[in-house]
DNA sequence: ATGGCCTGTGCGACAGGA
């Protein structure tokens, strides 16, 4: 038995972000590392630089907006982009198997505001995810869905739930699709375990957003029913978040006991 | 204070993020 960890990290360009990446993966335990925004096309993708550190990659991106990626120490088979029998020019989802596990890498929609056309895009974007997920489940018993949710699941995960009451990342809309997720038989991994209150994975760069820990908790990784069973911590990795130019979001860590 | 910051585009502001 040993452990595998599987973790997710909006890097908010992976152009600016390449060498904490890789430091990352040089100085951690992380087996699995699933990406988002990495807004470069997939002509600009640093693959060399991950193939030199003897890292195995996919990803699908698009220039300045968008772009996911999986990191992984060992082979990746069965590889889709994006979802199936959903139109989208956006890039925003990535699946691969990696030692039997079907990762799913996604950077869901942020929807902006809830009258706005980018919200209903959002609707239907999580809706084609619903229904992907159900079908990959149907093949998958070790399934794990990884990424940048954009939905803070419940007050606990917002630092002023009064002053972002029923708006965009916490709408009953949302939520109620993060819940569609959960009854397909998905565990929330950070959920499953104690934690401290006021647990964030990202904060706003204005107003000092991280010195004041006035964040949101809306990157997630979300584990079938096999895996959950076997996943022995959920962490929130808030270090990255402390190094010069970081993104404004920080690696969340789930390892499961195989 | 529907602003404050960061990134990309591309060279001046603006879009987008959340």
């Amino acid at each position: 038995m040993s452990d595998f960890t599987i973790a997710t990290w909006n890097v908010n360009s992976l152009k600016v972000r390449l060498p904490q990446v890789l430091d990352y993966m040089a100085n951690n335990p992380v087996d699995v590392l699933c990406l988002q925004e990495t807004k470069l096309d997939d002509e600009a993708f640093p693959r060399q630089a991950f193939s030199d550190a003897g890292l195995h990659v996919c990803f699908t991106g698009q220039k300045t907006y968008n772009g996911v990626a999986i990191i992984s120490r060992t082979e990746q088979t069965n590889v889709q982009k994006n979802i199936p029998h959903f139109e989208d020019a956006q890039q925003r989802l990535i699946s691969a198997t990696i030692q039997g596990i079907r990762i799913i890498c996604a950077y869901m929609v942020n929807g902006q505001d809830l009258d706005s056309d980018k919200f209903v895009y959002k609707m239907n974007w999580l809706t084609a995810l619903h229904e992907y997920l159900g079908s990959e489940l149907k093949q998958h018993n070790q399934l794990a869905l990884l990424g940048d949710f954009n939905i803070a699941p419940d007050d606990r995960d917002v630092h002023d739930p009064a002053k972002w009451l029923g708006g965009n990342l916490v709408s009953p809309q949302e939520r109620g699709f993060f819940q569609g997720f959960l009854d397909l038989g998905l565990s929330d991994a950070f959920r499953l375990f104690e934690q401290t209150e006021k647990s964030y994975s990202w904060w706003d760069y204005r107003q000092g957003g991280f010195r004041r820990n006035a964040g949101l908790r809306i990157d997630h990784i979300l584990l079938s029913k096999a895996l959950a069973e076997r996943c022995t911590s959920c962490v929130i990795d808030k270090i990255p978040r402390q190094h010069e130019q970081p993104s404004d979001h920080t690696p969340v860590l789930a390892t499961i006991h195989v």
